[in-house]
DNA sequence: CTAGTGACTGTTT
DNA sequence: AAAACAGCCACTA
């Protein structure tokens, strides 16, 4: 018995939707920023936009949403006490993304460069 | 309606 | 190298 959840008891909107739809397709051991797919959403220089879709996600759902990371390729803080943020890294652990000493992910090995 | 906030980022001190 | 600033705008109270 599965069921999907709401997201903040409303109806997504289509510019979240828009959001959900390229962080969709970031591939299994790449990683991409914030300001990357809001380019790639046709939505240039809304960075913080995503941050908050990813913020209001339900937290059962089907994106890869440990694949967005800020353009430093670290992980961004939730003011949580980072749980969160080290839930987020072992994930990208387990598919093969490297951090180095500093917690950095180098981008030039791990960006997600679509042609 | 206004004001505050935030999983950001590029530029300027 | 690090911190401050200035944009950006959906969402909430």
């Amino acid at each position: 018995m599965r069921q999907e959840r709401i997201v903040s008891m409303t109806l997504p909107s289509d510019t979240y939707q828009r959001i959900y739809a390229v962080v969709a397709q970031v591939p299994r051991g790449k990683v991409a920023t914030y300001g990357q797919i809001a380019r790639m959403a046709d939505m240039p220089r809304h960075a913080r936009l995503v941050g908050y879709a990813l913020h209001a996600l339900a937290t059962v759902n089907r994106l890869p949403w440990h694949r967005v990371v800020n353009a430093q390729g670290m992980i961004s803080e939730r003011g949580d006490g980072g749980a969160a943020a080290q839930k987020q890294r072992r994930r990208l652990e387990r598919e093969g993304v490297r951090f180095n000493a500093r917690g950095v992910i180098p981008l030039k090995q791990y960006l997600w460069q679509p042609d």
